[in-house]
DNA sequence: TTAGGTATCTTGTGATGCAAGATACCGTGT
DNA sequence: ACACGGTATCTTGCATCACAAGATACCTAA
């Protein structure tokens, strides 16, 4: 997969997984993995960003066999930026589409 | 624009408009811009990069009111490389869209 | 001669994904 | 007791690529 391609898209996929649920970072890996590859050296920065843009907030749990999980929860903040990265996400593609099916007119 | 988003897409893009017809760079950037911002430093760079990587060739041409224009064309290597990465886009376009809507399972 | 449109190119900066490794908890098997 | 593997978090250094800003230069028109 080509790496470039996930740049900046990451951000709005974990932003999406966790408006549906809270999640731990490597429950997050595993996630998403189901459709793009991800590492844990990609996720835990992303993570931390997220954070310090008030995105998310985290809670320590307790796991049967293993360290605590650090779960996160996204704030207000955090699903309005959900909503407005899924609509530049969606418009983006739908633009790269256009251009790569030679419909180069901006009115299309 | 998330400029983060374009990492790698405008290399797909310009092979695309190339695969329709030789252009110069600046007549890229004209293009590429209907759809997708893209400003000239990002364009010359990548341009040479496809050079380099055997992607395209390039011939000089004379124009009215300027100076002369240098022209890409793809190579046979470069119309291969437009199809893969085509594909390739299209692929991870999926994956990512499926992810925003909720169906995270790997067969959906 | 001055200004602006056309056209190419380079330099330095910033964002972000990744590999690799460090750390540490816990249960199982030897 | 001990080692191992699965779970879980985190950091460091590196590579890639888009961009702003600016340098260069050609040509036409005011």
């Amino acid at each position: 997969m080509n790496i470039q391609f996930k740049k900046g898209v990451l951000e709005i996929c974990v932003l999406s997984v966790l408006a549906h649920k809270d999640c731990y970072g490597y429950e997050l890996v595993a996630e998403i993995s189901k459709r793009i590859d991800i590492s844990e050296g990609t996720i835990y920065p992303l993570l931390h960003r997220l954070k310090d843009d008030g995105h998310v907030t985290t809670y320590l749990q307790e796991s049967a066999g293993g360290p605590p999980r650090k779960y996160y929860r996204l704030t207000e903040s955090g699903r309005k930026e959900e909503h407005e990265q899924k609509e530049e996400w969606t418009r983006f593609a739908a633009s790269v589409n256009a251009l790569l099916e030679g419909k180069n007119h901006a009115a299309d």
